[in-house]
RNA sequence: GGGCGGCUAGCUCAGUUGGUUAGAGCGCUACGUUCACACCGUAGAGGUCACAGGUUCGAAUCCUGUGCCGCCCA
């Protein structure tokens, strides 16, 4: 400064703040300091590891993750391996002054582990200088050579150095152990974004060194769970959920069914923390401020409860109140479901007789079996895609959604009228069985506990059960080792869903005017439905089950159906449903409830009048696409007069 | 400074190659304990898809820019 100052050069001086990192442990400043390291040259070591990415023979799914390992392996910077800490391997190293070279080459003469080089000290008078030794061998085995004392090395090397040899170490290398030809390499690799350079490229240059195959095909990069501000969990922090608290409120399988549809494709998946009161069970968000106390205080009962930094006497006497996360919970619930089914269908099961399904394929005669066969089929395939895909969120998402809306909520409702009667009886079991059976060892590596613990059951009620894709065998007496399921393609019957969604849609409409005019759900209704006659076909077989599922009794089903002026309206799949509800309907509601959609209506029109209308969308779109908009328009149209209709109808009907 | 990702319902997230009225779980509202399940059932409300341009007959989706959040590297 003074010298710019004497040079005229000095035009200001002023404070600044300047950025300065910290110590994420000590939280001390973190200050610069020039040391001699060991360094490993990367040139040569990282050509092998880039190349077995970009020649495709390791594959790093979500596939954007291999950008950065080749852009920082590209750079061939090399590798700072020392470190100035009290564990750890050992640098290999070791000093020696005050000798020629020709004393080095006495002492270890014969042993071609031990090389030597100068360190770059000045010689002394005498022609002795510094020099380095290296060995691959634990030791030297000397202490001194000519009267010098030979010492190794006080740095230890990187923690990732000694991580880097972790696929083949530890299955005993550099021995050629039975484990080693057994285990190494590995297939897939599954870990966190933030080690892709740190972890898994070292992995793969060691692997190839030492062993001369890549320790791995793939690499699976994972979401990485932060908090609901977006910071990582640290134990230090006091932000985290703790597994052994998510187990014990709600179960391991929870836990790992929580974990599995957390893993879609994102780079990062936020986890809301709360304490749960451990007196009243009340959950309590976890904050920046009460996640460091020792104690909280629950705001429903006024009970205190003890934390992780609990230190005095009296917290430490306080129960201790578990940190989970609601995102679990779902986990929880369907460990639940799938267990209440099972009781349902086991209860069903007793004295059921005739337990071989290897030909089941050929008894799918009512449509729900079809359409049950159907949706197996198609499901196991979808879990199969996603799991080679790594998307394990998918198949979890995928098991969850079958069993819960299909087998439960379809399903086993649709059972219960069969189970009663004995000419269909078996044949429901059987089904159940098959469904039941399919869903456990598709859950199986999701759900590992719950499916186990079912199977032990499902074992003693039908100990004889054969599937198609058991091969003649019995069933596996654990579930780990029983077969994954292959129910045929031949079995996915698209019509036969498309009628069974049909059926779904009629019964779900019947439902909706039943919540819309509040009639309880023990009071019959009796339903006219106007449909085509194709449709009427399709739903004939179904009528007991409408009736059953929907709480109602069917009246005329066809073309010709019609209802009461002023009854209930519904429409689903093309047919008009009509609930004569003279006594019950609440006149003003449904009134208010047309005249909504029926502005919605207007508006969906006129914007399908205006799309149609343009010539360039008719000219430009393709014909499939312009038709399905006719058909809209031509649906949405019909449905505005009819419920113009009703209107008047019941504007007719309303008193006063 | 470079790179990667995110911004969709109150919350946490899905949304395949652009094409019905954008979905799920939790939460919320109403009704309901009919013998698998209230950790449940039925129905419902709730979204200008961060913002601004552009491409296109058509954009949550493709392109450009901006803002905010996060991570890796320097």
């Amino acid at each position: 400064m003074a010298d710019l100052e004497a040079a005229g050069q000095l035009v200001l001086v002023e404070d600044r703040l300047i950025e300065l990192a910290h110590s994420d442990r000590s939280k001390t400043p973190i200050e610069p300091y020039l040391a001699d390291q060991w360094f490993i040259r990367m040139d040569e070591l990282a050509e092998p590891a880039l190349e077995a990415v970009r020649s495709g023979k390791l594959k790093i799914v979500p596939e954007r993750y291999a950008k950065s390992y080749l852009d920082w392996l590209s750079e061939k910077r090399d590798w700072p391996v020392s470190r100035q800490l009290w564990w750890g391997h050992r640098i290999p190293i070791w000093h020696i002054s005050g000798v020629r070279e020709a004393a080095l080459a006495a002492a270890f003469a014969g042993r071609t582990s031990v090389a030597w080089q100068p360190d770059g000290t000045a010689r002394d008078d005498d022609g002795g200088g510094g020099w380095f030794v290296c060995t691959s061998d634990e030791t030297l085995g000397v202490d001194t050579i000519d009267g010098q004392p030979i010492v190794q090395d006080s740095d230890v090397l990187d923690t990732w150095f000694s991580s880097a040899l972790w696929p083949h170490s530890t299955l005993g290398w550099p021995e050629q152990t039975a484990e080693l030809a057994t285990f190494y390499p590995g297939s897939a690799l599954l870990t966190s974004r933030d080690i892709i350079t740190l972890w898994v490229a070292r992995m793969v240059i060691m692997g190839v060194f030492d062993t001369g195959v890549l320790p791995f095909r793939e690499v699976y990069i994972h979401p990485k769970i932060l908090d609901r501000y977006g910071e990582t969990m640290s134990k230090s922090k006091g932000n985290g959920v703790d597994p052994l608290d998510v187990i014990e409120a709600l179960g391991a399988d929870a836990l790992r069914f929580g974990m599995t549809t957390l893993a879609t494709e994102t780079q990062d998946v936020r986890m809301p923390v709360e304490f749960q009161c451990p007196a009243c069970e009340a959950r309590i968000e976890q904050t920046v401020q009460n996640r460091i106390q020792p104690r909280i205080e629950c705001p429903k009962c006024k009970k205190p409860f003890k934390t992780q930094w609990a230190q005095t006497d009296t917290d430490l006497a306080l129960p201790r109140g578990p940190a989970l996360s609601e995102r679990f919970e779902a986990g929880r619930n369907f460990s639940n479901k799938l267990w209440n089914a099972t009781r349902f269908v086991l209860m069903n099961l007793e004295d059921f007789q005739a337990g071989d399904l290897a030909g089941a394929g050929n008894r799918f005669e009512a449509l729900e079996d079809r359409w049950l066969a159907s949706r197996l089929a198609s499901v196991t395939a979808e879990v199969n895609r996603c799991t080679d895909e790594y998307r394990f969120a998918d198949a979890a998402r995928a098991l969850y959604a079958f069993t819960w809306d299909e087998f439960c909520s379809a399903y086993l409702e649709l059972c219960k009228s069969r189970l009663g009667d004995p000419a269909t009886r078996d044949q429901a079991r059987a089904m159940l069985l098959l469904a039941l059976d399919t869903i456990l060892r598709l859950l199986h590596p999701i759900m590992p506990f719950l499916t186990e613990e079912i199977w032990q059951h499902l074992g003693e009620v039908a100990p004889n059960r054969r599937l198609p894709w058991d091969r003649g065998e019995a069933p596996a007496a654990s579930i780990m080792v029983a077969r994954w399921p292959e129910p045929p393609l031949a079995w996915v019957d698209r019509r036969t869903e498309e009628q069974f969604g049909t059926f779904l849609a009629v019964v779900g409409a019947i439902r909706e005017i039943r919540s819309r005019q509040n009639v309880p759900p023990k009071t019959k209704l009796t339903v006219q439905i106007r449909a085509p006659l194709s449709t009427a076909e399709l739903l004939a077989p179904m009528r007991g089950s409408i009736e059953s599922m929907a709480g109602a009794s069917l009246g005329v089903v066809g073309p010709d159906a019609t209802g009461a002026p002023g009854a209930a309206t519904a429409a689903a799949a093309g047919c008009d449903l009509f609930v004569d509800l003279a006594d019950l309907i609440d006149v003003g509601a449904e009134i208010a409830r047309l005249k909504k959609d029926h502005e919605k209506l207007v508006a969906m029109i006129a914007a399908k009048r205006v799309k149609l209308g343009d010539e360039t969308f008719a000219a430009r779109a393709p014909a499939n696409v312009v038709e399905k908009e006719r058909e809209q328009l031509v649906e949405m149209e019909d449905r505005l007069v009819k419920g113009m209709t009703t209107l008047a109808e019941l504007a007719a009907r309303k008193p006063g």
